[in-house]
DNA sequence: CCGGGCATGTAATCTGTTACATGATTGA
DNA sequence: TCAATCATGTAACAGATTACATGCCCGG
């Protein structure tokens, strides 16, 4: 699923402003990707374009004049067609794996500091997934709930699987 | 750490040409990510240029010539520091994940055809994983060996985490 | 008075893939 | 004869980020 399809997913249960999209998609998927206003807006105009949505200028006063998407029949089509889509599995590109990898070149002091580092960024993490609970769980239909769960057992292995590194980095009779 | 690094990683065991560079990248981390000459001979030209590298133009008869890439000083000492730079830990982008986000647009049949479909493919994939052991094996140090089993059990951990949502699927009581 | 939220957008840049172009040798 | 392996490279495209540009309102 690229962006367009998850955009139609969120303009399929209300309409929404390229701002307010932004929000909610920082908020269900803060922990997996981000998305800035440089693919957003340009990725609804051209949906406009091709008539997925339409666009609706809202003028404000004392605010900001906002421009409010609604899906289209159209865009609906195009968004189920997306869902049932077979998908490849995307590999993820993990930098500690390929730091790991090399750690031949480092002392044994270097190497525990950057095992310990990464983990501390992913329990960093998991302490951010776990803040958001009460976010997601004002306005999630069960399968969002199930992805939040998924988020967070995902990053409890990772976790695992780091300080098994780190053990056995530990037992490892230097060099 | 950038193609550029990972790249000296390998020159910095034996010099290489850009593809064998390719093939060690797809033997170490073809689990993880893959790395086209679209992107190899240009990054190899650049550190020429940069004078991380130095090439040597190799005759042959009977077959291609080839350019052996050798390594540095320069070189080594960049590499050495890429690895001990911090790291952000990127998020990895699940495609499974944002289409769960939407599975009540699909039907119950169409959600667990999906989910199974994802876990296949997953499946498939530690499958070539375990083949590729005895290549591994072969030519690994300790820490590329961590690195194989860190592997072997993210996948081990993901299929988890996936087959977990499907019985959660399978519990709830349609829609 | 300053930072943050509201709100939209563009341009430059980056990083990488895919497809194309070329061409000899070897083994089934 | 057909496919695979060896071997290098470019050009077009894709997908996204960052930084920039603009500007008002509100609360501390």
């Amino acid at each position: 699923m690229d962006i367009k399809s998850t955009l139609l997913g969120f303009l399929s249960r209300q309409s929404l402003t390229g701002y307010e999209l932004k929000k909610r998609f920082a908020i269900s998927f803060s922990f997996f990707s981000g998305l800035s206003y440089g693919s957003i807006y340009p990725a609804l105009k051209k949906m406009e374009k091709e008539e997925l949505v339409t666009q609706k200028l809202e003028i404000q006063d004392g605010a900001p004049n906002r421009k409010v998407y609604t899906i289209t029949s159209a865009g609906r089509k195009a968004f189920i067609e997306a869902l049932k889509e077979p998908f490849h599995w995307e590999m993820p590109k993990n930098t500690f794996l390929t730091r790991l990898f090399f750690f031949a070149h480092l002392s044994p002091e270097e190497r525990q500091a950057a095992a310990r580092e990464h983990l501390e960024a992913l329990q960093e993490t998991q302490r951010q997934i776990k803040a958001f609970r009460p976010k997601i769980e004002a306005g999630a239909d069960f399968y969002q709930l199930q992805c939040y769960h998924f988020g967070l057992r995902f990053y409890q292995d990772i976790i695992r699987n780091v300080s098994e590194v780190i053990r056995a980095l530990e037992k490892q009779p230097d060099e």
